[in-house]
DNA sequence: TTGAAAGCGCTAACAC
DNA sequence: GTGTTAGCGCTTTCAA
């Protein structure tokens, strides 16, 4: 592979040894400069970086791969969806990874897809990597997964067999719960529950959540109302619950979901909050400019992939120090105009 | 680099020569059969093959990136955001890159990175990428970037000196011109114009396709109204405009800014459409569910990424091949119910 | 504190 | 059709 200004940008790419020569070292002592090793001269290692800046010398990944048997990058599993959530993590993710000094593979996997989670894992381990993250696992009822490099699960456990498994929540239960107590506070006498797709551990976090909130009062738990994470089907539940007139709360599992709830709502003659007050999650850009604002919770994305690739990074570097655990980070309620007492 | 089952799945890692000795054949053998080499009787291949999995052999890529010279990686510079935009030209990239058989690495770039876009190309190149994909590029003011790689622009094209560049647009232009006229088709005497961050290409490709649209039809052309993408600036942009009683319609550069805009005119007692148009452009999952539903066009993002990436691919495994064009996506105009004719 | 030698696991070029 | 021989550009011993 050929580096630098590349496959053929005017003369050849500068290996190790070329720097080496100039600076009047061994090829050694390159490597042992730009790997910051110690025993080094603070005199040599002046001089061979500025050979190196002389020559626009880059170092070869792939042979320092092979060499070493560590590739210094981490990949991610992610869902092939543009959806908030999952984009705002992944976005959280390869910022951490990059600030941590790894480069990060990228593989998705689609609705429907049979390799699923593990073929996505397949595909990354051949490629190398030095550990992987899952962002926002679904349930594939595929049993265990076992990988031969540390897993980071970002958003919930699941069932996988390696080296270190970390797992790093992004809240959403404890969300989930403030935003039923947020309507239970309001005085409604209980919530519903729009959820999103079951096989999203995510989904069940938040089902998890609303179920809680609405044990700990002791109060009833209406039947679930299933959605599938779009505003369609939001919509779609909202004409169902407008004829509902013992409706007066709920909790959707994202806010494109009670978005289109709302909608519905509002197109059945029912207000919203005067009727019925919804909450969303995710705290979408948008959230605070439909009519009316949406109350909503906001997961700490940025903080969830930056602690978990830390300690990811930590699995991978240290392979036998202990675990150490991830903060819990704080939870984030964002009232606006779609909540009220009812009437 | 360990692989298959990992660092210590057990029993070592197995290698081609492994693979080699059970199934009686040189080492040379397994990595013809392995890179579907002609040459090699079917019943050796066979053998091969059966070998390898009995072995759970699974190929060193970093080992066949040194010997060979080239990663069968292509990089990506993408912006670091989970707009609707970005975060889906991404999705596309991701897949086309894969459906095409080769891993995809992910450098993102913020705002106010000093070094920007070419920073994160020259992480990519040291990383051995043999193709790199900027998607919807932002003028930095860096002049001309070069770059040893074939290079594919989507969004619009930009300055880069590669082996070959292949830029593949987003129908940016051909929308907003759709977009303006239908309000023009409407019987609106002109169409104000709520702009994207003019950095980014792609805010500039929707005002020169609005302008166009204006041109055409020897409209007058309204001072450009300033956004940044959010639909907080297009709440902004609303509360200005409401006092204008001269504006019946206006084409905003993306979706968000639209919704926000349009929440401002309700506050400020304009009726959305009766009073003012109001066009949006992306087509945002939530676009039909907002009130009212919005007027928007639709960016072929899969099709354009589907099709550069394939242009890059071609440029990569055959540098010498005449370029082939892209084709033009079809214009999608979706007309819901934030646009009317003038009262 | 430095250097020489020996691979890492593949592909490339050439022989047979 | 198949095998042999050399590397790819680094890191890892081990010596000095």
């Amino acid at each position: 592979m050929t580096r630098g200004l590349g496959r053929d940008g005017g003369s050849a790419t500068p290996r190790s040894a070329d720097v080496a020569r100039l600076a009047g070292v061994s090829q050694k002592t390159v490597s042992r400069v730009l790997n910051n090793e110690p025993y080094v001269s603070a005199e040599v290692r002046e001089r061979v970086l500025a050979a190196a800046d002389q020559l626009g010398y880059r170092l070869n990944q792939a042979a320092r791969a092979l060499a070493s048997g560590r590739s210094r990058s981490i990949g991610v599993v992610s869902l092939g969806t543009a959806w908030y959530g999952p984009a705002s993590l992944l976005v959280g993710v390869e910022r951490a990874v990059r600030d941590a000094g790894y480069a990060l593979r990228v593989v998705n996997t689609v609705e429907g897809d049979p390799a699923g989670v593990s073929g996505a894992i397949q595909l990354l381990i051949e490629q190398g990597v030095d550990g992987i993250v899952i962002s926002e696992p679904i349930d594939e009822g595929a049993g265990t997964v076992r990988v031969g490099v540390p897993v980071l699960v970002l958003g919930a456990p699941s069932a996988f067999v390696a080296p270190q498994v970390v797992s790093v929540g992004v809240a959403a239960e404890q969300l989930a719960r403030a935003a039923t107590e947020h309507l239970l506070d309001l005085g409604h006498s209980t919530v519903h529950h729009l959820a999103g797709v079951q096989r999203w551990y995510a989904a069940r976090d938040r089902l998890n959540g609303w179920r809680t909130a609405l044990r700990a009062r002791g109060r009833a738990e209406p039947p679930i109302i299933a959605g599938d994470w779009t505003a369609a089907s939001g919509y779609a539940a909202g004409r169902a619950l407008a004829s509902g007139s013992d409706v007066t709360a709920v909790f959707a599992a994202n806010d494109d979901m009670a978005i289109g709830l709302i909608r519905a709502l509002l197109e059945a003659g029912r207000r919203v909050p005067d009727d019925v007050s919804v909450v969303g999650f995710d705290d979408i850009p948008l959230a605070a400019f439909v009519t009316p604002p949406l109350t909503t919770v906001r997961q700490p994305f940025d903080v969830a992939a930056r602690e978990g690739v830390k300690l990811l990074v930590q699995a991978i570097e240290k392979p036998d120090a202990d675990p150490s655990t991830a903060v819990d980070p704080p939870v984030e309620l964002i009232i606006r105009a779609s909540t009220a007492p009812p009437r």
